[in-house]
DNA sequence: CTCCAGCCTGCACGGATGTTCACGCACGTT
DNA sequence: AACGTGCGTGAACATCCGTGCAGGCTGGAG
């Protein structure tokens, strides 16, 4: 313990020529008989952060193989159905694990992410709405070493004078930022104070290029909000009152601040005239857009908006899925 | 985070219930994806102490499987060559990693130590000595569930007042404990003050009763002191003067306090009257008497106490084993 | 022979992990 | 129906582990 002195080596090429007897006999001491890295250390004559990188490079070469049992996070025979039975284009269904919301969210958007990454693939042009379910996805999409030139746009302005991290303009600049891609800002208020600044914003060149972009999208990302449990509330955009004149409309649910009826027709309110986002024909016009969805309590507005055919694949969890099918 | 109270279900049962899921997709994110336990659990809605016992459980069953290649940390080669150049009847030879002689011992006893069970087996009694190579073998092995109802004996008396972890008896007891079996205690200094007094201690009953216990040894594991480095000059035991007298008696080494010459004679000194240990004859007539030793140091010891029949097994370290063969 | 560059090592620190404790719910019992 | 028992959970603590940093040896070039 206290007999370094006497060491029978020089002490820097020890460790590096017997590397591989030694990294298998610390490898086996640490994983197989359960040793700590202390002890290892004592055993081996060597300190003990020399032993956790040998581990380190141990599993790196392989000498260590450690493998889990197969598990598909997905459940392949919901998405079957939900495609044949809304007749979307593709449909993801991340097993529930029986959490919190939060939880569920971020499950949605870990096993989801990989295949998103695939989605998007060689898009030309991508549009990101924001979202909390949207923004885990983002989140835990892996950066690429090599771009592919793709851009993101983001479908909608800003909510509130400092932009929180699930904005669509964060997540298209993350994004973009992960892909190595251009971003494209739509750098607006979501919600203008009146109808005439709104069409103010419209009119510059900057946000009318933003418009054109809009027409081009390959694939568009949304959330979905409801009225029952909207961010829009909770960020005081959306009034009670606004709330209730939209509920006697029939909305049942909301795409880039646009609400729209049961089915998919935007309903008008005081929030219809002042938004700066895509419209929701543009949605339908683009032909591939994704829902990203968590939570049983989107059922109703998810379900409209693919009947409505504004949303033609989702990304949902086991529940929310189970929920669209069960009734309707 | 902060969403805990509205769980979607009891707090309960919600993961035992889906328990192969669920651990098999914990176990995944943090073996597979590279996840740190507390992702998983936000992931996952779970706390990360539920994480981390679902990980041991999941290693425990199967789930997680570690492999390591394959490392034989015993050199066969060189155990085979020492059996066949001393006649002996086993050898054990560790193989070096090449760190300081503390790490050293500890490889030997590591390593030395399931084998070195099996030798003990089903054995009826089985004698011990002190030092520190044998302390680390008996430090490392593992506790039976079920006692062979073997019996320990300490082959020499303590040293100093206050015994250390390394003496004989510590060793003895500790072994005895392990496998669940009976301890022989040899209460008596190691060396008394006088020939006189030593011989008093042998007339002993309790004494003379593990006198006659040595007669019926099965197996003796000893270790091999050297006058250059002996543990007795570090405890004050072995006075410079007694060593020059033992050196010129011919002693090159030693075995539980008693010198021997390259013939593994014993050498007369102050000390050979006045020691409490077995003697070296009672040793030959045991017959399976095993040296454990390690460090470079006690190869002419080792060599004489093999060539004078008083040991018939070595477990040693790879560069001890190389001297032993090398000039000899 | 001397200098320099590169690499490997051990130390120290911060974060990650394993474990113990006390609580709360569910089930079996009275 | 109420209580007692047992299990699984989360929070806090202690420990363990991974990483940035500085020092020293080695090997090659001048």
């Amino acid at each position: 313990m206290r007999e370094h002195p006497c060491r029978l080596e020089g002490p820097h090429h020890t460790v590096a020529d017997q590397n591989d007897a030694l990294m298998t006999s610390v490898a086996r001491m640490y994983y197989l008989d359960g040793l700590g890295q202390s002890e290892v250390a004592n055993i081996c004559g060597v300190s003990r952060s020399t032993v956790s990188r040998l581990l380190t490079t141990a599993r790196e070469r392989g000498i260590v193989r450690i493998s889990v049992d197969e598990f598909d996070p997905r459940d392949r025979d919901l998405e079957a159905r939900l495609v044949e039975r809304f007749g979307l284009r593709r449909a993801i269904v991340v097993r529930e694990m029986g959490g919190t919301p939060a939880s569920t969210r971020r499950a949605v958007g870990y096993f989801a992410a990989p295949v998103l990454a695939e989605w998007i693939g060689e898009r030309r042009l991508v549009g990101l709405a924001g979202g909390r379910t949207l923004g885990e996805l983002v989140h835990h999409i892996e950066s690429r070493t090599r771009g592919t030139g793709s851009a993101f746009v983001q479908l909608m302005g800003t909510i509130g004078s400092s932009p929180g991290r699930i904005d669509a303009s964060e997540l298209s600049r993350t994004l973009a930022r992960r892909f190595q891609g251009t971003f494209l800002t739509l750098n607006a208020p979501a919600f203008a104070q009146s109808q005439r600044a709104r069409d103010l914003f419209l009119s510059h060149d900057e946000i009318r290029s933003i418009w054109s972009a809009f027409d081009a999208l390959d694939l568009a990302l949304v959330g979905v909000g409801s009225l029952d449990e909207s961010a829009f509330l909770e960020r005081g955009v959306l009034t009670d009152e606004t709330c209730a004149e939209l509920r006697a409309g029939g909305a049942v649910g909301e795409i880039c601040g646009r609400f729209f009826d049961e089915r998919g027709r935007e309903c008008p309110s005081g929030l219809r005239d002042r938004v700066v986002s895509i419209g929701l024909d543009a949605l339908r016009a683009c032909g591939d857009v994704a829902a990203v969805v968590s939570g049983p309590s989107r059922t109703n507005a998810l379900r409209a908006a693919i009947r409505g055919g504004i949303v033609t694949s989702v990304v949902i969890d086991q529940v929310g899925a189970h929920g669209l099918l069960g009734a309707g």
